[in-house]
DNA sequence: CATAGCGCTGCATTTTTTGCATCGCTTTGA
DNA sequence: TCAAAGCGATGCAAAAAATGCAGCGCTATG
């Protein structure tokens, strides 16, 4: 969209820092993006960039106006969706902040699942913590979050909530591997593998222990549960997960039990969006799908 | 805003219905924006106006187009308000769409109470029926609506309600002007001024003798207050208002009697916007101040 | 059946935007 | 300490885009 071309170089000056590093992203000179910018702060009636002896950098006015920018960019899409659905064509771009937990099995299922219908429909997937995946929605850089106990839930509206146990992950040749359910005390004993403390399972793990009176003491602490699989795998630690991570046709090899609720009750699994927000028809039809 | 004037052509070309007439409104030649609009229609990748022998009409994207136009151009001028803000300017302008009732007395107070203290906001005061009320909210055309009983509430979020029983409005020299209440059938007795059926006092009444078994018959009907106001003021008849439509130092020749709740429950006065919406910050502070 | 009103388009003209070269400034690093 | 590098700003000519004018073909109207 041409008329809407200024939005796209004031973005362009923001994310490089200057005027000369916007303009080759731009595909324009310097100058003229220069003296667009210098227009646009002069209809806008404020400037909206402050000059640095390093460059550019948006005042409070400039990220009020961002902000708008963003909206009415999604707003855009959303139309677009809604035209092309008028038209009989099923086209659209998703984007999801995920927990991680969600990237091995459960969102590939699902949106190939979608895309088995609606060939035309992409999707980008952000892993995002849960403090990360609000920001991100409130910034329009994602239209859904799928998150394990999000932290502040101020912009976030709720689609769905799921609860779900934690499981403990382990080799099939592990001492527990047969048991229907698993005390605290008994994962205690062996070598723990931990998802490092920004993630909502560790934080419901802390806290349990805590009322145990006992410290979690990790041999293996990391952001990657393909890690934690790994290792439990191959050894004789123990890991965890909610059960949305676990494939549910088990490789023979792995075993997943659940930990008593007794001891971690568990958390949810919420879907949401930015609240207020309309999404655009391709986001709001993949929510339908996996409520 | 210059780059989005193409949005203010599109918007004069709906409301004229051609591009002939819009083109006046532009300050443009016909074929200068008619070339405009084949542009946009050509990069947004649909047409948005149907041909028709007679002019211009905007197609289904059209009307969704015209949707987010107005958001966005709403949200832009929130985006000014809190620019101005920034600046320690209060600036802004807020439309209100609201009953008939608030007009005589409230809503003057209220603006002139405001504009004390921020003169630079300005302000447009529709009066609007309680259905119309709710349309003028969704097409940005209202950032508040003040009305007595709203109808279908789907895209109205309150802020505020406040009960307001129904009064009669009749002479000073009334034989009922002096008693502390009114029932039903003692009104019945003399002729009657009554509110054109739109409106929600009128409702309230007409549901109230339906229950009594007697129907309303009304000597003059009219969807002019003032004009209750005078028939009763100078005759022997009898109208009806709720509180809030009645100067607070009533008139010496007037006298306002409530009706009695066993007939007549009364009703709500709402004060609300668009679900969702956020407002412009002198919108807001007005509504504050109301509330 | 003439007329009035409509959207559309070719062409010359005007207006706007762009690129180039260059200025003045500040920070950086030898 | 001082040259170099990087920044935004600007004058000027060239390129591109938007506009106005005149006129086309069409259809509903009276």
């Amino acid at each position: 969209m041409r008329h809407l071309l200024i939005y796209d170089m004031i973005e362009a000056v923001h994310r490089s820092g200057s005027i000369r590093k916007a303009a080759e992203d731009t595909n324009i000179t310097a100058s003229a993006l220069n003296r667009r910018i210098q227009a646009f702060e002069e209809e806008f009636g404020s400037e909206i960039f402050e000059r640095l002896p390093r460059g550019m950098r948006l005042n409070p006015a400039g990220e009020l106006l961002l902000h708008h920018i963003r909206l009415q960019r999604q707003d855009l899409a959303r139309v677009y969706g809604q035209v092309s659905d008028l038209s009989g064509i099923r086209r659209g771009h998703v984007k999801i902040a995920c927990s991680q937990a969600l990237l091995p099995y459960f969102l590939p299922r699902e949106i190939s699942k979608y895309r088995a219908e609606f060939p035309d429909v992409t999707f980008t997937v952000n892993v995002r913590d849960r403090i990360q995946a609000e920001r991100d929605l409130v910034n329009f850089e994602s239209d859904l979050a799928l998150v394990f106990e999000p932290a502040h839930m101020v912009d976030f509206e709720v689609l769905y909530a799921v609860h779900q146990p934690v499981m403990a992950v382990m080799s099939a040749a592990h001492p527990l591997a047969d048991r229907e359910s698993l005390r605290m005390r008994d994962c205690l004993e062996y070598d723990l593998v931990l998802p490092a403390s920004q993630f909502g399972v560790r934080v419901l793990m802390d806290q349990a222990c805590a009322r145990l009176g006992r410290k979690l003491e990790p041999v293996l602490e990391t952001d990657s549960f393909d890690m934690v699989r790994h290792f439990a795998a191959y050894g004789q630690g123990i890991g965890f997960q909610i059960p949305v991570g676990l494939d549910a046709l088990a490789r023979p090899d792995m075993a997943f039990v659940p930990i008593s609720e007794r001891d971690v009750s568990g958390g949810e699994l919420y879907l949401g969006h930015l609240r207020g927000r309309t999404l655009p028809v391709a986001a709001l039809k993949f929510a339908t799908q996996l409520v």
